[in-house]
DNA sequence: CCTACCGATCGGTAGG
DNA sequence: CCTACCGATCGGTAGG
């Protein structure tokens, strides 16, 4: 029956977003089903005729949100844009993921290490990848003489972190708009790199 | 009884030391007094005559490490450091906190949300404070035009992110030497600002 | 510092 | 989707 298939899908997507905040405030061990139970509106039994376990929701907010992260940097690959242009894209899909999907992605940078084996391996392996390209991306430029000179490893670490802080921001009352972040966040980065 | 409380509190210590570790790892929520115990070598009741809470390791592990970078902040008055040396001292500083105290730092900054009123309402007031002294700093190299016109605010977000990234550096098996990793951080994240 | 134990809460299940 | 409930584990205390 679809009608029912939706309404469940849908109910499902429901707890996920709820689950998905609540894990981003209080991270995933502090974050109980009976209280999701409540923000959700039904009983903490009735959780689980839309989902498994309490670890089922953590596994599918990180590893949609790495899924999205993985397709638009093998998408980079396919354009013949110069890697200081590369780097330019990543960090902005890193700035609006963060952004526009503050929960998922936070949940994704501070609550991976609760996932359960075998999702916390194969998560790492996939993170593994993920900062060698990036890494590969920068040691492109240096090679090509469009960055400065410096440790691929170390950039990358500074990049990806600084998106990271942006969570301090969005907890915080600060009026600056996020166009503005991002396009100072690019501008500063960039220019430490620019050769 | 000197004998006795000198005993006293280097068990507590003990007791501080082996939390910190396990907190860093699990997180807050996640560290049982149990597991605590074991790591110890004692059992887990004997813990409450050394320490009166689970929630006072937290925050006498939160509450030192804050006062150190306080001190260190407030030292920065009485010199005659330019704009840009305060910067590179406080970025030189805060590396060498996440390295040479590990635990303790990443401790500090991943688990604050799990302190309790009134410590929390605190810890959250001491870091305002702290970053707006910071962005202060930050101000007066941009009017002095010591560094671009960057805005204040992201320029200190992006500083201390970046330290804080070292956390995954710390946990992967990179063979690059603490040195060299500050070195290029300060580097990276100086020559983004320079005027 | 231990044994013994408390009430509360956890993730999850049975059965309807 | 609910009521009723499970065993496990939690932080912490009493008493010695």
């Amino acid at each position: 029956m679809p009608e029912t298939k939706r309404k469940k899908a849908s109910k499902k997507e429901l707890i996920i977003q709820k689950a998905s905040a609540m894990m981003r405030e209080r991270g995933f061990p502090a974050t109980s089903m009976r209280d999701l139970a409540d923000v959700v509106g039904i009983e903490a039994a009735s959780l689980y005729n839309h989902i498994q376990s309490k670890s089922e929701i953590l596994q599918e907010i990180i590893y949609r949100t790495a899924n999205d992260c993985n397709v638009h940097l093998n998408s980079l690959d396919e354009t013949k844009l110069s890697s200081i242009q590369k780097l330019e894209s990543l960090i902005r899909f890193h700035v609006q993921m963060m952004l526009d999907r503050f929960n998922d992605y936070t949940v994704m940078i501070n609550e991976w290490s609760h996932l359960s084996d075998p999702y916390l391996t194969n998560f790492i392996t996939q993170r593994r990848h993920y900062v060698q390209k990036m890494e590969l991306i920068i040691q492109q430029g240096v090679d090509k003489k469009e960055l400065k000179p410096v440790l691929p490893y170390v950039t990358m670490l500074t990049i990806l972190s600084s998106v990271r802080g942006l969570e301090f921001w969005h907890r915080s009352a600060k009026k600056i708009d996020p166009q503005t972040i991002e396009d100072n966040m690019v501008s500063l980065l960039i220019n430490g790199l620019k050769n």
